[in-house]
DNA sequence: CAAATAGTGTCTATAAGACAGTATCGA
DNA sequence: TCGATACTGTCTTATAGACACTATTTG
């Protein structure tokens, strides 16, 4: 790719090069910043019954440093000069919480001055999904699992966000931009729900259609119609002809994603 | 937002942000390049006849510096350390091109090591959409407009993308990696085309249906069916009660777009 | 048996696809 | 009249919504 052109100063694409100097333009920081969710299947029994309630969740870390120290905020790091953007998304995202080869794309960039007390920082957002049940986590920086949470989601169409990590509720506690971040990446997941398979990467290897149904309803924030659901993602999974051994009502099958 | 809470050094927030050295990273620069859509409605006289062939384009700008001095690229440039990432879009446009207040999105960020060769340099695409008839072009940094031009597009469904400027088909002679953002920018144009009202900023105020349908078929890169059309864009549009003058047919009522 | 959840059948309402037909201009 | 494009009517097909119904388990 070198030019033998000669510019207006009369010089070529490599003496061009070799006088260019990076510290003419001023100083900026870029940063990638994952939402990570997953499913808390949490199995309550209660009257000899079992109660299987699904939360969607998103994981915090809790800053150890300056600013927001103390703060929840979500697994982000600086890019380095010689990784991709999506390379750095996984470097940060294994550093922070030990997660390792999960699904990642790319959300949306926010870079409004201010955002960061420390310079100017332009944060790449990335959405993941993983099937929590396949990690354990860890942060790698401290070796410490207590500064991470799984925070749970509210979020019903037509309502505002709500997060919540046990009892306390916590949008005001969150550093930076970034309960907007998740808010983004919730409404990506909305989205795209409807028209690709990445639901499939918060999901176990089976499951059953009734589960599946639930964590189309909380992403999407409303009821469905069994039916219709049923209908719709037959053509996306297989069943297995195994059973779950629920008790006081008839089983249900398990099946699996059937890549297309 | 000042943070009383002392760190493992010591520091409360404000000490901290005092001694910090934002020098302390790699060098990274970020820059803004808009992929700017438009339509060329050109009516050609044929045989006594009147006909009207629309292309959709993109404006490109002869580079005069290295590197890639003398190809074609999209206006893009750096980012200023206190303007928001779609105040830079707007100001660089402005500059390269003298497009003023037009809509923009944010389509993706790219950040490949090595896509420019200078430095490392993370792009961060916008898409716009003008109705050209509206607007006169400029450099307004060079007082030229010779170096700026659109270029023509075919990209027809489940085919690759083809760019021209008059006879010259050029996708390998297009700076950096822009000739991927334009493809991204027309693949979020054909998916937001759909269930989005954005089409109508490529539009001028009045248009007819049948010229709407084309601009849909160009950019979705498929014929339709002009009835099933028709009963889609109804409640999107108010006929004005004029009519064009063609000749040699009945002559089709201009609509407006309804803001819903 | 009842209670609970799994899963199906089917009618209806709505929208998409296809295509024939009518409307209105100039030559 | 014809040729051209604008526009409509309507039949057929596909899908979404609604809800009643059957199936299988435990107590």
């Amino acid at each position: 790719m070198s030019n033998p052109l000669h510019d207006q100063n009369g010089l070529t694409e490599k003496e061009f090069l070799q006088r260019y100097n990076p510290e003419t333009f001023d100083r900026l920081a870029v940063s990638v910043d994952t939402v990570v969710f997953s499913i808390d299947s949490r199995i309550q029994t209660q009257n000899y019954r079992k109660l299987d309630e699904q939360k969607l969740t998103v994981l915090l870390v809790k800053r150890n440093e300056h600013p927001y120290l103390g703060r929840w905020s979500l697994p982000g790091g600086f890019v380095g000069s010689q990784e991709t953007l999506d390379q750095a998304a996984q470097r940060v995202l294994h550093d922070k919480t030990g997660l390792d080869n999960v699904y990642i794309e790319q959300l949306y960039t926010f870079g409004h001055p201010g955002r960061d007390p420390r310079m100017r920082i332009i944060s790449v957002a990335y959405l993941a999904l993983i099937d929590r049940s396949q990690y354990r986590l860890m942060n790698v920086d401290t070796q410490k699992i207590t500064d991470l949470s799984w925070c749970e989601i509210d979020f019903p169409k037509n309502d505002p966000l709500r997060l919540r990590i046990g009892d306390e509720e916590l949008p005001s506690q969150i550093a930076f931009d970034h309960a907007t971040l998740i808010r983004e990446g919730l409404l990506r997941l909305r989205n795209k729900i409807d028209y690709t398979d990445i639901v499939f990467n918060l999901m176990p290897e089976q499951f059953t259609i009734t589960h599946l149904q639930q964590i189309f309803e909380i992403i999407g924030g409303e009821k469905l119609l069994a039916p219709v659901f049923r209908r719709k993602i037959a053509c996306k999974i297989t069943p297995t002809g195994e059973y779950t051994q629920e008790r006081g009502h008839r089983p249900s099958q398990l099946y699996v994603y059937r890549r297309p």
